[in-house]
RNA sequence: GGAAAGGUAGCGAAGAGGCCGUAACGCGAUCGACUCGAAAUCGAUUUACCGGUGAUGAGCUGGUACGUGGGUUCGAAUCCCACCCUUUCCGCCA
């Protein structure tokens, strides 16, 4: 959520935002909402004075044991009219904050102003394709050839959109699991964290996936449950309702979760191998900062994405999305694209995001520095790295004439020495 | 799933229709006094949100909030209803 004050005080700073990110909100009819708000409050307000006085002056006639009556009547009428007015500005109320639920963040002054995907400018290129001297197969065709992917059998059980992994396939995405966290945990300052899956609307609401994005979720039947989209959700929510000290920013949280994706409205796209499922997991990072170091922690936390892929020795590109292109939430995201070459691509495989303190506000999560006041967090997230996406960059990249697939040596410790995967 | 107890400031907790919500009492935190310094002691300060005014500040001023949502009442932390959560016990279960 969007600063009240600031849309009031400086409404063409929003309506900037929202003419360069392609909103079709209208600043006015906030406007228009608000006024409409605070006219009725103020009506309200003074007869509650009213009634606040007269209550005292009734309180102090019964003490005295003197007749009450002739007041009673009167404030009865005042509290009738007390009662419709306050369901008025209930109304109004709520009118103002759906509109403010349903408007993004206001980009950063330093993201490139563009309409859709094809003005995101690239910040970085790392690593070059490989040369291939035989026909390059795609991923799925390759999990499949070696026996590490069954989608027949997925949809058996599920449906299209999901994946059953047998032995190398199940073994690699374990091992892409822990070789993650023990990157993000070792080396740089992650605590690691074991949410739960399934979490409720309030918490959806938090990180801004709900209201205006319910349709991309899987709603549990019973109770108000929900599966995580991401461990963005429930990492940063940890501190909803929460005042955190000062000293301990920045705080770095990440985790490993499967995530559960409706992927309503992308029939048609990414139908062949497992670059977009129902179900994926995902090693998620999520870090809480000081509203004045927020995007240097946004490059600090896009370098531990891109150091996955250069230990993996995948090329990489890096990319910054113009503002018709970037998330609800965000005021910055860079996205990590790496190889693909049977689709001769680069495809996302990261996003990070600074959303600034858009979620800390929805969430209430805030610092205080000793004898300061209270002051919202910047959260960010970024993914490091979903293992799916991985393992299909590994398998185009590592592919060979023979039809086997030789794998990173710095997964070995993690596969008990076995980095090449032999047709059977 | 059943039963009981509970949910009030940063924490513990009192209050049981108006005299009690910047909320008793205790702890903590911040500032000050005492001290070479600290401890102890003494004193002061210490909720958030939404309006009006003002400068998105300070100050002044009005309103709201006792788990959440309704109801009764001139008036609700207090009485009634529904729901949520926590703890303990029982049942079931990995």
């Amino acid at each position: 959520m969007i600063d009240l004050k600031l849309v009031q005080k400086n409404p063409e700073i929003l309506a900037k935002a929202l003419k360069d990110r392609h909103s079709d909100l209208d600043v006015a009819e906030f406007k228009q909402l608000d006024g409409h708000r605070r006219e009725l409050l103020q009506r309200v307000e003074d007869l509650k004075s009213q009634r606040n006085q007269a209550s005292a002056k009734v309180a102090e006639l019964k003490r005295n044991g003197e007749d009450i009556s002739s007041y009673v009547q009167e404030l009865s009428k005042l509290s009738d009219t007390i009662k419709t007015l306050d369901v008025e500005v209930n109304e109004a109320k709520e009118a103002v904050h759906d509109w403010l639920m349903g408007c993004p963040n206001i980009p950063d002054a330093s993201v490139p102003i563009g309409a859709d995907e094809n003005d995101n400018p690239e910040v970085r290129r790392v690593g070059s394709p490989r040369e291939f001297d035989f026909p390059v197969r795609e991923h799925g065709e390759i999990g499949e050839s070696l026996a590490g992917f069954d989608f027949e059998r997925a949809s058996k059980l599920a449906g299209s959109r999901f994946l059953v992994s047998f032995d190398w396939a199940a073994r690699l995405d374990r091992a892409l699991i822990n070789f993650f966290i023990d990157q993000h945990t070792r080396r740089e300052d992650y605590i690691e964290v074991a949410p739960p899956y399934i979490v409720n609307s309030q918490t959806m609401t938090g990180t801004g996936q709900l209201p205006k994005f319910e349709e991309d979720l899987f709603k549990l039947r019973e109770g108000d449950f929900y599966l995580i989209p991401t461990a963005e959700v429930p990492l940063t929510n940890l501190h909803a309702q929460e005042t955190l000290d000062e000293s301990i920013l920045p705080l770095a949280y990440c985790a490993a979760t499967p995530c559960f994706r409706s992927e309503a409205g992308s029939a048609g796209k990414d139908t062949r191998g497992i670059i977009r499922m129902h179900q994926f997991n995902k090693v998620e990072m999520v870090r809480f900062s000081h509203p004045e170091h927020s995007f240097e922690q946004l490059e600090l936390m896009t370098s531990h994405a891109c150091h996955l892929l250069e230990l993996l020795e995948l090329p990489y590109r890096v990319i910054c999305l113009c503002t018709g292109d970037m998330g609800f939430g965000s005021a910055k995201t860079y996205d990590v694209e790496v190889w693909l070459p049977a689709q001769q691509k680069y495809r996302e495989i990261s996003s990070c995001s600074n959303c600034i303190d858009f979620q800390a506000r929805r969430a209430g999560i805030r610092f205080k520095s000793k004898g300061g006041k209270a002051n919202f967090v910047h959260t960010l997230n970024g993914s490091g790295l979903p293992t799916g996406r991985t393992i299909a960059a590994l398998l185009e990249n590592g592919q060979q004439k023979d039809g086997s697939v030789i794998l990173p040596k710095v997964l070995a410790p993690y596969l008990h020495g076995e980095t090449v995967i032999q047709p059977k």
